[in-house]
RNA sequence: GGCGGUGUAGCUCAGGUGGUUAGAGCGACGGUCUCAUAAUCCGUAGGUCGUUGGUUCGAGUCCAACCGCCGCCA
């Protein structure tokens, strides 16, 4: 039996998952069920990114251990993936046991061979984004994050990375698909072709990582520690390697065009050191951008997939992602064009198709599959619509295996058109309101080649959109569609009277309203504010679908005392404004980035009418830190900047007459 | 700066090796049917194919320069 292994990145913990980690999960899961569906051995892992620095201090900054901290954001993409109906096999996550003992094998395996050796780095490093900086200075800017970068002089351990310049560009042209598209595997070849350096891979500066074997002083360089996830959730360097002998190498690594020299450079890098097979193929795609801006926490434009599931179903967004998007080119998000691809191909298209076919089977012959008549009632309009349904299987086929899902499922909704139209060319109606013999076996015909074209292209797009097919399936009278033999599938398959089960709509149209309500749900769900910017007026609850009729009850009621656990919950540290801009749009608000030592946050706040932004710099200002995200003109504010407002007045800034540290907590 | 990519209708995209009036889907507009989810189906409008110059009998398609956007350069 065939073997298929695949897999997504694991997913960094240090923030909340959102469309664009769907995105990846989601093409992955449709390769996973299309192989499953093929009859391949499938094993789909996906998992978490635990380890790092950034990791470490975004739990300082939650005020938890990075142990409580990681727990909570892995739980939360593991129970989207859940949600999102992601047929995952394992999930692994960096700081498990398995994991470690996994690295730490890997790790005395490469330096066993003799590619591990310890050497001393002095020169400028970026403490934020963990990265060597050559460029020539002291205090040169971090090119990652632009901070200035500090002067160190440490002792680490080096992968003998220069020793695969040769063998990887050889890898690279033996094998031409080993990355794709084609416009990254381009830039890694000149990439390696310029000269590879030694790698450090290992950090002495922080503690939360794997100890490094022999020397815990040191942990495993986060990319290591990370890229290895790939094997040892098969089980390598444990007591059972038996998954790792079955499903390694990976037939597919997916992943985003930003980790692509990781995957494709330093990863088979490393493989080759232990001596171990390479992955077959490394596929990036590009950036889930929104409405033409990249998504990023800093911008404050995330999109979370949980939003869409709510209003349109998980359906909606699978089929949007791989639809709309050129699989590796950068793809555009947008409400206004996930409503309007659901209701032009979902409800219209496959829904609006099975519901007019079904149904008229109920009523025209009971409910059970006709058999199309031969001779008398067969005409070419039936031929045609045969001969493209044999086709389109063969063709969708052939462009899912080039990963081209867009074009795969354009042409599977030609064939839903042609069928649409095939059924207004035929007439059911009239023949069904016929009584004689000849329009009986012409409507059977007519029905009998519906139903079987929508058979066909409710099995091939089963791995897109599985819900709504595996209804359809059962509409059908057909059983599971997840048991269903993909590489059989041909015409001619349905049979006579076969049953159908209850036939009800899986697409339900979306009007206007649900571009607004997912709006809405987008910019209310992370609850937070700004001070001066927050309204007075209580808006209705996040998560809900409906918009309360009835006004919410006012929130706060007078000379209501709180208790000390109350206040203890409010989390206010001391910031220094680093970057004061007015946003675009917006006379009263100004976009803040506050340093709270250690983290730099966007805040967005409503005093443009009270302080030029220039005047805010280097000022040190109040802010709540555990305030939910909460967006403002597009912008996502992480907290709120605590200001005295009185009535009718400006907002004046709380400040402090001595100086205090960055991120000193106020109690 | 070096290397690479990209720019085609309002939107998302097709347009091997140059060859009649540049295509599709969606959206918009008009019409039609009634089995169906105010769905389907038919029709209409919309593009100096980034700009300029060149090669050619002929260029969206080849070449050059320029403009815009993007990526990689640890």
């Amino acid at each position: 039996m065939k073997k298929f292994y695949i897999t997504t990145p694991i997913y960094y913990v240090n923030a909340r998952p959102h469309i664009g980690h769907a995105y990846t999960t989601i093409a992955c899961d449709t390769m996973a069920r299309r192989q499953r569906m093929l009859g391949a051995d499938t094993f789909f892992l996906t998992g978490t990114d635990e380890y790092g620095v950034h990791v470490e201090r975004a739990a300082i900054a939650a005020g938890r251990p990075p142990e409580q901290w990681t727990d909570e954001v892995s739980a939360a993409f593991r129970q989207l993936w859940d949600r999102l109906g992601i047929t995952y096999d394992d999930f692994i996550r960096t700081t498990s046991e398995r994991h470690k003992r996994g690295v730490q094998a890997l790790w005395s395996k490469i330096r066993d061979n003799g590619f591990i050796y310890k050497g001393h780095y002095s020169g400028h490093y970026c403490i934020y984004d963990e990265l060597y900086v050559d460029s020539a200075g002291p205090g040169a800017p971090c090119p990652e994050c632009g901070r200035p970068t500090e002067t160190v002089q440490e002792e680490n351990y080096f992968f003998r990375l220069s020793a695969f310049q040769e063998k990887l560009l050889r890898l690279y042209s033996e094998q031409p698909d080993f990355i794709r598209p084609e416009t990254r595997r381009n830039e890694v070849v000149s990439f390696v072709r310029s000269g590879l350096r030694d790698l450090s891979i290992s950090r002495s500066s922080f503690k939360w990582g794997v100890p490094v074997p022999g020397d815990p002083g040191h942990v495993v360089y986060v990319w290591l520690d990370a890229l290895s996830n790939y094997v040892t959730a098969l089980g390598y360097g444990s007591e059972d390697p038996s998954r790792f002998e079955k499903y390694w190498p990976a037939d597919l690594h997916m992943i985003g065009k930003e980790i692509v020299r990781f995957h494709c450079v330093y990863w088979p890098a490393f493989l080759m050191a232990a001596g171990l097979p390479l992955p077959k193929s490394i596929l990036a795609h590009g950036w889930l951008l929104f409405e033409e801006n990249k998504m990023s926490k800093s911008r404050g434009n995330i999109v979370r997939a949980e939003t869409i599931l709510e209003v349109l179903g998980g359906d909606a967004l699978r089929y949007f992602l791989l639809r709309e998007i050129v699989f590796g080119q950068d793809g555009s998000f947008s409400f206004d064009a996930l409503v309007q691809r659901y209701n032009a191909d979902l409800a219209n298209g496959i829904g609006n198709l099975a519901s007019r076919t079904l149904t008229m089977i109920t009523r025209y012959f009971h409910g059970e599959v006709p058999y199309p008549s031969p001779a008398a009632a067969h005409q070419t309009a039936d031929d045609a619509i045969r001969k493209s349904a044999n086709q389109a299987i063969a063709e969708y086929q052939s462009l899912f295996d080039q990963y081209q899902f867009s074009r795969a499922l354009e042409l599977a909704w030609s064939l839903v058109a042609s069928v649409d139209k095939y059924i207004v060319e035929n007439e059911p109606w009239v023949l069904g309101e016929e009584a004689n013999e000849q329009s009986r076996a012409r409507l059977a015909t007519v029905l009998y080649t519906s139903a079987e074209a929508l058979r066909i292209v409710t099995a091939l797009v089963h791995p897109v959109i599985p819900q709504a097919t595996r209804r359809i399936w059962t509409q059908f009278g057909l059983g599971n569609i997840g048991t269903f033999d993909l590489s059989s599938l041909k015409w001619g398959q349905l049979q006579l009277g076969t049953k159908l089960g209850k036939v009800e709509p899986v697409f339900p149209r979306a009007d206007k309203s649900a571009v607004e309500r997912m709006q809405t749900m987008e910019e209310e769900a992370p609850r937070a504010a700004t001070a001066a910017e927050a309204p007075s007026q209580a808006k209705p609850s996040a998560g809900s679908h409906r918009t309360p009729a009835v006004p919410s009850p006012p929130s706060a009621v007078a000379n209501h005392k709180i208790s000390i656990d109350d206040f203890t919950k409010v989390e206010m540290r001391v910031g220094e404004v680093k970057v004061a801009e007015r946003v675009q749009g917006a006379d009263k608000l100004l976009r803040l980035e506050v340093d709270l030592g250690g983290e730099v946050r966007q805040v967005v706040a409503g005093i443009a009418e009270a302080y030029a932004p220039e005047t805010l710099i280097g000022r040190k200002v109040v802010i709540v830190a555990n305030l939910a995200p909460r967006k403002l003109r597009g912008l996502e504010s992480n907290g709120m900047i605590v200001a005295a407002s009185a009535e009718g007045g400006r907002p004046v800034l709380a400040s402090f007459l001595e100086d205090v540290p960055l991120g000193a907590r106020l109690k």
